[in-house]
DNA sequence: CTTGAAGCTACATACACTGTAGCTAATGGG
DNA sequence: CCCATTAGCTACAGTGTATGTAGCTTCAAG
């Protein structure tokens, strides 16, 4: 039986996003000693680890909620499953080639200003005026 | 003399998101109606449009904040400026890396997937299994 | 039996908005 | 001048994903 400490350490997880994990219903409540504190046992062990390695697969903890769910489920059909990685792949590409416009765009603003005063500083005045920039780059909220 | 509205529009901005802006104090307390409407002028479009655009690079409204006080002191050394600049090109280009890896093992785990059962299902397994990744990929929070 | 680490709950905080309810002001047409 | 519609107003709650804190209790080792 392992203390919520160790089942921390041994995920990588923090104690208290254990505890909240179990608050939105993504943990069972576990048993509890006589004292009240929790005790896991090695299915929490593996539930967590699973959903601490989507989550760093960039997985939203809805999506994870529907993998568990799927999981669960051996007979069900693979196919959700699989949706669901696709559509995660999909946005991770969206993401990484909005980040590469903004990293051109940061790149030249930097190289370009010269060390003197704001009054004539290039990374200001790339962002006072959007006209100046070559790509696109619509970032705001990825 | 232009309505909230218009501004939102002219920048791309939602109207309550310009009201959040001034409650933090990044966007100045406008001019009101005597009906208590607020009204801008140039001044604050500019200033919206410099923050906006900035966002749209990435940048925190924390560093935002940095930058629009720099843009009003002319005669300050652009160093600070640049560093901020800097700082977020790092960040990107860190983003970029990890989301580059998570890419790589979201495609293994989707071409793998034979769509057969989820008892199979190698888009849950490799999650179950951490051990089963290729590459580091160390994205939460990103 | 004592001590100190680790656990507990409940609540606040972070970021950057977004949404809602319930009301008021401004504007254009008849 | 009156009415309807659109746009504005405030105040507050909610989003997602945690993280931090205060003040207390339990557990395990010595």
């Amino acid at each position: 039986m392992l203390t919520i400490g160790t089942l921390a350490k041994k995920t990588g997880t923090k104690v208290q996003t254990i505890r909240y994990y179990e608050q939105i219903g993504l943990m069972p409540e576990p048993d509890r000693t006589e004292g009240g504190q929790r005790r896991y046992g090695d299915a929490e062990l593996d539930r967590l680890s699973f959903v601490r390695h989507a989550r760093q697969l960039g997985f939203s903890l809805e999506a994870i909620r529907e993998l568990l769910d799927l999981g669960d489920h051996p007979g069900k059909s693979c196919a959700e499953a699989d949706a669901i990685a696709r559509r995660q792949l999909k946005q991770v590409e969206q993401r990484l080639a909005r980040l590469k416009a903004l990293r051109t765009e940061l790149k030249r603003m930097v190289q370009e200003c010269s060390g003197g005063q704001t009054a004539d500083c290039r990374v200001l005045e790339v962002l006072r005026d959007h006209s100046e920039c070559l790509t696109d780059h619509e970032e705001i909220g990825a």
